[in-house]
DNA sequence: AACGGGTGGTAAATGCGTTTACCAAGTTGA
DNA sequence: TCAACTTGGTAAACGCATTTACCACCCGTT
């Protein structure tokens, strides 16, 4: 019962040593202050009693904590982007940190509390995440504590990490182009209220920009857009059937996120139109989701896990003021028609997309190996 | 820049009194040692200068840190079970804790080092996390710290927190029975190997044979059994296939998972049955999956909020040697036909329902208001 | 002989809150 | 009046690791 842990004096003493010089020798940059003796002996006094610094007492010395706060509103836990703290977690874990991590529920009494509380830690820095990117405020801080945006943006706080949204959009667009879609291309989703809501702005205004400019600047044309205040695969599903009822040249579907995409497919399939063959669907976020439709769907993922490492890399860093943008990955699978790509709009797209890929070194993802079958 | 925290001393010299008098005072049960006059100065300088104690300094003293560690292989962030994090996160912070959440993706030696992670922080306590409720192997650990297993059992540790697989298998018996099926009923996915499998087999050994209980009892039996090593939606959607392409007495689908679900109305979808007037589905783990497919998927429901939950709340209770199963949800949407209800095997299947909705007091889940539209 | 400069260490203070041991002054009770 | 409590409170130790300030000793100079 409560064998008494083993501290830093029954080192020295078993090394024969002063704790300052066990201290010293453990923590000291490897310089030969003390014989090699002495360093042999306190080592081997560590290894035979597996002595482990208790952090806490460090802690209170040297106010470093090797311990990160991870706070947010839902995000972590939630399928949503569940990538994110585990992105976090693992670069943590690489460089020797490990996670508080607190939910919010965006409850500005609970958000109050959860700061205090990994405060009282002396947490060595707070990662504050959202799940929809967005204009967040943080409770008042001690200008010393260092602070991450992840997901999120704060006016106050110049460190965050963003989905390149923009170049994003511009992605799917350069997809259907390449593989020859220059006509019969619908905007599904995308609506104005959202896009000026500032929930979801900071994301969906950045990739609506780069979608329609890329748009423009290959000389396309939305022949339709259909919008929806929800994104779920039941808005997509109603508008998709009301779309392919109305008209009969619908070539790509561009869905603003999977889960419409999802319903968009249950639309096709009840009229017989077979996705990835009479009908292109191209779509964002990469869910678990998109990997089990049939045929698996293309879509221009968002990469939660490289935010969440790069945000904890920011965090442990001594960098201020950035803005980091992280590629979104284009994730090929099985829902785009290959048409003529001889045109010069494609030949420019497949252009543009290539170089594009070979910059953020993102090979195309898993290329449908499960759900393309 | 670095803004002392506020201290003890701090909020003692304010008070006019001692920092032992003013420890006395803010933990000290409410009896009245010391005047009325210092108990009113005390609290009013803690409000005044917004004093917050530091928790590693408090633990180095009493060895307790208000801290718990979460470690799992890899259940934390992934939407397989993300609900344990999130109800365990939940109780923690209703009991003043906060959680230091690590992944060692079952490697021993990532293993070992969370453990020592949480440790060198003085834990108050440890949940072992998996996701295949299963055999887990800890390292070794000081007898005084306090251990749960969540989805997970070990031999060594008598606490353990369990989904109630085995009625929650009744149940999706009873589902079908009560609603007139009798005939024609197939299970899907279930396999001998996978049974056995110790990773498995905790959770789907004690399902199965809840299933085969319920069905035996009930006076029913299956007309086939089409078994898979994987359950994900490509083997839901062969094994479908071939089973509806083989004969046609096939009147309602009993699937392992929500996965082989999602494969299985594929299946039937091309084959221009459909699910919840031609066939019946149910099946298991309510996965997000389930509300997005049309009609809703009725699923009896892995209850892992309610078990990350009730893990905290047995870590922080001086509980020892308990096995906790937690039940099951039945969520029921509209995958499922009604039939003839007045036969008596769908009577007392009616019956048994009922009761044991009673007593987990689980109403029926979210009755598919998203996706069954 | 006295001084400057390494070499190889250590005692003690520090960070912060809790806890033990003790104390002074006032009350009671006999 | 004196011993025995009570009341209201404090000094100091403690938990553990880091860090500052200092020391003893030896060597080589001048």
């Amino acid at each position: 019962m409560a064998v008494r842990r083993v501290t830093l004096a029954d080192v020295a003493k078993l090394a024969g040593v002063s704790p300052t010089t066990a201290s010293l020798i453990l923590n000291g940059k490897p310089d030969t202050r003390f014989s090699a003796d002495a360093h042999r002996r306190v080592h081997q006094a560590v290894a035979e009693l597996g002595y482990r610094p208790n952090i806490g007492a460090r802690a209170l010395r040297t106010d470093r904590s090797l311990t990160i706060g991870f706070i947010s509103d839902v995000v972590a836990t939630t399928r949503f982007a569940s990538g994110l703290i585990r992105g976090a977690l693992e670069e943590a874990e690489n460089a020797g940190h490990v996670m508080l991590v607190l939910e919010t529920g965006s409850d500005p009494t609970r958000e109050a509390e959860a700061v205090g509380a990994v405060l009282d830690r002396q947490v060595d820095g707070i990662v504050f995440a959202t799940m929809r990117a967005r204009e967040m405020v943080v409770p008042a801080l001690p200008e010393s504590t260092r602070v991450v945006m992840l997901n999120a943006t704060n006016a106050g706080f110049g460190v965050s990490v963003l989905p390149d949204e923009e170049t994003g959009g511009r992605s799917a667009v350069d997809l259907l182009a390449a593989a020859g879609h220059v006509e019969g291309i619908v905007l599904i989703g995308q609506n104005d209220e959202v896009e000026r809501d500032l929930f979801r702005s900071a994301t969906v205004a950045r990739r609506v920009h780069g979608l329609r400019s890329e748009m423009a600047e290959l000389g396309l044309g939305f022949i339709a857009e259909e919008s929806s205040w929800d994104w779920e695969p039941e808005n997509g599903y109603a508008l998709t059937a009301s779309l392919l009822d109305r008209r009969d040249d619908v070539r790509a579907l561009l869905c603003m996120n999977d889960r419409l995409a999802f319903g968009a497919y249950q639309a096709c399939q009840e009229r017989g139109i077979v996705v990835g063959r009479d009908i292109s669907i191209v779509s964002f976020d990469n869910d678990e989701l998109a990997a089990y439709l049939r045929p698996g769907l293309t879509t221009i993922g968002l990469p939660h896990e490289a935010m969440g490492r790069e945000a904890v890399r920011l965090l442990l860093s001594q960098e201020t003021a950035v803005e980091r943008l992280v590629g979104m990955p284009v994730v090929e699978r099985a829902s785009v028609v290959t048409l003529d790509r001889t045109s010069d709009r494609a030949r420019r797209a497949q252009e543009r997309l290539d170089e594009r890929q070979a910059r953020t070194g993102s090979a195309p993802v898993d290329a449908g190996a499960r759900g393309s079958a």
